[in-house]
DNA sequence: ACGATGATGAAC
DNA sequence: TTCATCATCGTA
């Protein structure tokens, strides 16, 4: 069974959705062919007051598509060199998304948006089959035991926010 | 352990 | 317009 993700499972909030998101398909549809990969990573940030997440700071041209209602990806570069993947999450006007940290057989976000070919083109762009990128349920069951949640990676800058245990994994077989 | 590499936001 | 900062990775 098949199911495409859509807005109704992103508009809630985000500590609802990232850990749903573990065990479901990450497709790409790249030239003609559909790539499914499943996501084993994930990390939250939540609004304005989040200091790790974008948004913090306020409404920004970098930033705008977090601000967009549930359901569409919110792509940036970091450290010059790598795109980012992200799903926006929750009501519009409220920005919140979850990282795509990692897939099975790829470690890493960085090279995660390299090796299945996504960049800042898919910023501000649907989760949908019309766009080339989504989410699917293929009816994985994945219960709160088989998930682990830690502080997250890389926001050492972010003060008391740095603890949060924003960052869900599933557990090794 | 560290350099590559460039967009971003804030300060000047 | 200049500067420090950064949700990373590969090579050492």
């Amino acid at each position: 069974m098949k199911r495409v993700l859509t807005s109704g499972f992103y508009k809630r909030h985000v500590l609802e959705v990232a850990p749903e998101l573990l065990g479901k398909y990450l497709v790409r549809k790249y030239r003609r062919k559909e790539h499914a990969y499943r996501i084993t990573e994930v990390e939250a940030y939540d609004g304005p007051d989040d200091k790790a997440c974008h948004a913090h700071k306020g409404r920004t041209k970098r930033t705008e598509a977090m601000f967009a209602e549930g359901g569409i990806w919110y792509v940036y570069l970091v450290y010059g060199m790598y795109d980012m993947l992200n799903i926006v999450t929750g009501e519009k006007d409220y920005p919140a998304a979850v990282l795509i940290r990692g897939v099975e057989e790829i470690s890493g976000p960085g090279r995660l948006s390299r090796d299945i070919r996504i960049s800042r083109h898919f910023n501000g762009k649907k989760a949908a089959p019309e766009s080339g990128l989504w989410i699917e349920d293929r009816g994985e069951k994945v219960t709160k035991k088989d998930i682990q949640a830690t502080p997250r990676i890389g926001v050492a800058y972010a003060g008391e926010c740095a603890k949060w245990k924003y960052r869900f994994l599933l557990k090794a077989n």
